[in-house]
DNA sequence: CAAAAATATGCAAAAAATTCTCATTTTACT
DNA sequence: AGTAAAATGAGAATTTTTTGCATATTTTTG
């Protein structure tokens, strides 16, 4: 149950943020901008306020249930955290995501970290570029 | 002098770029918003448009003269393109940046780009943490 | 399980960041 | 210097996100 979730971080389990929460799960795209949530929730009927969906998920990012990017374009997009830390590779064209973790640069990471004195509290790499389909159709 | 760079890259050279490029140059903090920029221009006396700010940096980024970036909070800041791809440490507490570039680090990209067939244009690794003075600081 | 207390919601208004419009000024080229 | 092309500044407009507040929903507790 999700209503679970809430509870453990601290959250009322409220009907718009099971709803949000639903839709984080279940979405085809792992990553969505508070537009997008508010979107897809007034399309499956859920009558939802746009202020209300940027509060929960700032809440659930401060909870610890989504992790917020920003990606090129600057605008934040939120993506249910999973636990397991990784990194995203990009299609500039058409928007595909790739989640990839690699043990080498986490541990360079690290130890640069470690070798400035830094206490890490986050840290993520973006890459972009263009993806093998895109590169045919432009071709 | 600044002129010619600004006419290499196809722009013409106006007073306003050239402040900008100048300012870019000579500040102390490398990495400036729009905002930052305006202001500065208005302290040295300088009377510029932000509008015209955000014009020229982004004129700036798409002739490869700053590289823009989205920290944390998502707003865009900018930097001299100096040529030297590097990454960023960020002390979420003072502000502080560390520039690095780790060639294990670069390597690995490069080969997972490959692995999934990305042709890449562009990456950035952040980290966000707190740095050795703000620990003692808060200790 | 009802009533009180605590918190969350929706809406509209406000901020903040960025872009656009357009009349005027500046630059580059004879 | 004179003209065409391009850039600027000021403010309006957009876009994204946040806030204030009256109402509604949840949780607590008696």
């Amino acid at each position: 149950m999700e209503s679970k979730n809430l509870k453990q971080a601290g959250l009322k389990a409220t009907l718009p943020r099971l709803r949000i929460l639903q839709l984080l799960e279940n979405s085809k795209q792992r990553h969505l901008s508070a537009e997008d949530v508010y979107k897809a929730l007034l399309e499956i009927g859920e009558d939802v306020g746009l202020a209300t969906v940027y509060r929960v998920l700032t809440q659930f990012e401060t909870a610890g249930l989504v992790i917020r990017h920003h990606f090129e374009n600057g605008l934040s997009v939120f993506e249910l955290n999973k636990g397991h830390h990784h990194d995203h590779l990009l299609c500039v064209k058409c928007g595909q995501i790739v989640e990839f973790i690699d043990d080498t640069i986490e541990k360079r990471q690290h130890s640069i970290a470690k070798k400035h004195g830094f206490e890490i509290t986050d840290h993520c790499l973006y890459m972009y570029g263009i993806c093998p389909k895109c590169q045919k159709k432009n071709s």
